[in-house]
DNA sequence: CCAGTCGCTATTTTT
DNA sequence: TAGCGACTGG
């Protein structure tokens, strides 16, 4: 994360421009590697240094990662006799909103110890929002749960949807209603909730706002392409002075899907009157070739600004376009040339694999570890994805909020308490008509008609979760990590996991995971709880309250709360160590803002990148774009781009079509080397088996047809590849899949395989002839008699056999 | 109530 | 492939 430009003594003049900048708006258009974090950080620190007292100053990220970099290097700029760090709020977006709900709770509409439910959580919810408005069916949960984030990211309620209102847009309203009930019965907000109600109320709340706004007078955003419009409402309220300062690329915004509006950068002016302007195209990280090739790119896009982009390093190597026979052989030959990159003197650390998709990163694994390299798969929530990880964060969870139904239903039985669903639906009837959480009503269990054996033992939990709670709220908030061991301890669960441990022979420790965890609290309370949250530090009245003891000493029913909190907020970057000795797996999303020597993205094919998801409309499609650009320039001197003929795929072998991508970078800046060789595709249905020998060739007696690719692409309709065994599998499971790219359809086909042409009807396929150049099948047609087609062209659709 | 099995489906990215 | 939900038998 280092930025070269960190390491030059002195500014550009459009950099000095955006460090000196004082008050009114500004947006600074920072091209990659043009040293944007080196521009934010000192201009806080000039900022200091000209009499601005810290306090006043709030600047906003997006991962932990981010904030904790420029609050380290703030530090380093301030000169170390100025007292007045103190108070500098650098915050992640995420954390500052929730934690300016937890101060202001009531005025919020949430109740003290609210939690932030994370994406299984939010399925739960909107699962039931679904049962309960009888339509199930027509919706899937992720899929209503999407529109819900379009809505709220976009500030509009359940009334709003209806008011802009069609049979959908009713049908959505009635779902968002019914999962806003659910996280209010849970006590519970989920991500966008956090903005959704920090902007609400700051547009309600006119003292509240007046005493953001008096006390930050200096607002800077990072990645501000990046913000979505709730965010863009809260920036604009806090900073109702004009005094902010915004730090973005257009070209890298790649968080639409989550509700980023590019109009927020691309529109600044307009919300900005007076605005100043300050582009940063000098591109200090990345030699000529590799700029060069990713500005022929980006300039595809119809919606962007453009700037120029330069670089005042040397040509150096040219990016270079792998292509290879199949995912196993791309890992191999990647690895192959990351050894090659090591053996002239490059450190493992300053190597990166980018993928669009973390499903790639399993073979690549397996292939480095095959060599023996280090390497780390960069994944935040991977620890806290955990089954027994999330057991006891749920128990955790229903200790801190009484109302956390959807953690209680998890842990209820786990271990096994003989109370299963039957006695929960009852507990949860006879809560719901009481209008009490289930957690109280597990006491008085025997009277709701529980059996009397399902009565004693809910008893017997809720006899445990009273103690817990009791524990919580009179320890002091050291006594965290102890109250975290009594829960596992007394719950049974580490006595359970201790046991599945036994039993599993080569699994992975998973009471290990639990004593991370615990370690994991006592981090939280000595390294990050210790200091107070973001507005305790910066808010002096409060300190010495705190410190004269007028107010409380937190508890550790406190801290849990903040624990959870920080938890909940971690991204998949902030688990990036860069000291690590290794070589770094992570997905392009994760990799931006990140620079290394030694770049290889893989993957780069038609419907991984870009995504087949993500090709409904145009602007998803430059979406996607932009990605392969911010891949493109995270590579300071090596750039490899693979991609493969053919790729597993849901277990399944499908033939692959170069991204539209790469033959859109200038060729005179790329160098292409084809490792499939002459014989394109190499074929083979017979996949699932275990593990492939290494180096695999297309010369394990499969078929091997050519594929000319540049029919392919770019071309509706054409149908698929020929497969030897196994096919029939490969034919159904090809013929149901959503096309791999419009109009591309990859199908496997064999002999038997039922086809349908759009003029000569339905046929089955007879004989598989791999022509070179035109691979071609035999099919005889009901109605039309028997044809030979060239699978490329004929349109021909693969159906069930 | 629970463990085991079968079959289906697969939003990709993340806070 | 893998993870989940529905179903079944003990």
């Amino acid at each position: 994360m280092t930025s070269a430009a960190s390491h030059s003594p002195s500014l550009t003049a459009a950099q000095r421009r955006a460090v000196e900048h004082v008050d009114g708006a500004a947006l600074v258009l920072a091209g990659p590697g043009s040293g944007k974090t080196r521009v934010i950080t000192q201009r806080i620190a000039r900022l200091i240094s000209i009499g601005v007292p810290a306090w006043q100053i709030l600047a906003l990220t997006f991962t932990n990662k981010a904030a904790g970099e420029m609050r380290a290097r703030v530090d380093a700029a301030v000169p170390k006799d100025v007292q007045g760090r103190r108070g500098l709020v650098v915050s992640t977006f995420h954390t500052f909103a929730a934690t300016v709900l937890r101060h202001h709770a009531e005025r919020a509409g949430l109740k003290p110890g609210f939690v932030i439910f994370d994406t299984a959580d939010q399925r739960d919810c909107m699962k039931r929002a679904i049962a309960d408005a009888g339509m199930p069916g027509r919706w899937t949960p992720a899929g209503a749960l999407s529109e819900v984030s379009r809505l709220k990211n976009a500030l509009k309620s359940p009334e709003d949807a209806v008011a802009a209102g069609d049979f959908r847009g009713r049908a959505i309203a009635r779902l968002y209603e019914g999962y806003q009930r659910e996280l209010a019965a849970n006590n519970a907000v989920d991500f966008d909730d956090l903005f959704m109600m920090l902007a609400a109320m700051l547009r309600r709340d006119e003292s509240l706002r007046r005493e953001f706004t008096e006390r930050f007078r200096y607002v800077l955003v990072d990645e501000y392409q990046d913000t979505n419009h709730a965010q863009f409402v809260i920036v604009r309220l806090i900073a109702e002075h004009g005094n902010v300062m915004v730090v973005g690329d257009p070209d890298q915004s790649i968080y639409g899907w989550r509700g980023a509006d590019l109009r927020n950068i691309l529109e600044f002016e307009q919300a900005f009157p007076g605005a100043v302007v300050i582009p940063l195209g000098e591109n200090f990280r990345s030699t000529a070739h590799i700029v060069a090739a990713a500005d022929g790119l980006i300039r595809h896009n119809r919606r962007r600004r453009h700037k120029d982009l330069s670089t005042s390093l040397g040509d150096g190597a040219m990016p270079v376009v792998l292509r290879c026979i199949d995912e196993h052989h791309e890992a191999d030959e990647v690895v192959r040339r990351l050894r090659d990159c090591e053996r002239t003197g490059i450190a493992w650390r300053g190597m990166a694999v980018l993928y669009r998709i973390n499903a790639l990163s399993r073979v690549l694994e397996d292939a480095l570890r095959r060599d023996g390299i280090p390497y780390q798969v960069v994944r935040g929530t991977a620890f806290f994805d955990r089954r027994e990880v999330k057991d006891a964060l749920a128990y955790l969870r229903v200790v801190a909020n009484a109302a956390d139904a959807v953690s209680l239903r998890r842990i209820i039985n786990v271990p096994a308490r003989g109370l299963g669903e039957t006695s929960v639906e009852r507990l949860e009837a006879a809560a719901k008509a009481r209008g009490m959480p289930v957690t109280e009503i597990l006491a008085s269990a025997g009277l709701i008609g529980l059996t009397a054996r399902a009565a004693k033992s809910a008893a017997q939990f809720g006899d445990l979760l009273r103690r817990w709670r009791e524990l919580a709220s009179k320890a002091e908030a050291a006594a965290l990590p102890d109250l975290v061991a009594a829960v596992l301890e007394e719950s049974g669960l580490r006595t359970l996991v201790t046991a599945q441990t036994a039993e599993e022979i080569d699994g992975e420790d998973r009471a290990a995971n639990l004593v991370e965890l615990e370690n994991a609290a006592t981090d939280f309370i000595q390294e990050r709880f210790a200091q107070g949250d973001i507005l305790d530090a910066s808010d002096r009245a409060r300190a010495e309250a705190l410190a004269s003891g007028e107010v409380p000493p937190r508890t550790a029913l406190d801290a849990l709360r903040a624990w959870l909190e920080s938890v909940a907020l971690v991204a998949d970057a902030d688990a990036l160590d860069p000291e690590r000795g290794a070589v770094t797996l992570m997905t392009l999303h994760a990799a931006k803002g990140l620079e290394y020597p030694v770049v290889a993205m893989v993957g780069l094919e038609e419907g991984v990148l870009p995504h087949a998801r993500a090709l409904e409309n145009p602007e998803e499609a430059e979406e996607e774009r932009r990605l392969c650009f911010v891949g493109m320039t995270r590579a300071e001197r090596t750039l490899i781009m693979a991609h493969s003929a053919t790729r597993l795929v849901h277990g399944m072998r499908n033939a692959c079509i170069e991204s539209r991508f790469l033959r859109e970078l200038p060729v005179d800046h790329v160098e292409r080397v084809d490792l499939a060789g002459d014989a394109i595709g190499s074929i083979g249905f017979d996949d699932g088996g275990g593990p492939r020998g290494r180096g695999r060739r297309a010369d394990e007696g499969e078929r091997v047809f050519r594929v000319g690719s540049d029919d392919w692409y770019g071309r509706g309709g054409g149908a698929g590849t020929a497969g030897s065994r196994g096919g029939r599998q490969g034919a159904r499971a090809a013929a149901l899949r959503p096309g791999l790219g419009a109009g591309a359809t990859l199908a496997g086909m064999a002999v038997g395989t039922m086809v349908r042409h759009p003029i000569f009807g339905i046929g089955r396929v007879q004989e598989l002839l791999p022509r070179a150049g035109a691979p071609s099948v035999r099919v005889a047609f009901n109605e039309a008699g028997v044809k030979t087609l060239v699978i490329a062209y004929a349109k021909l659709e693969v159906l069930r056999r």
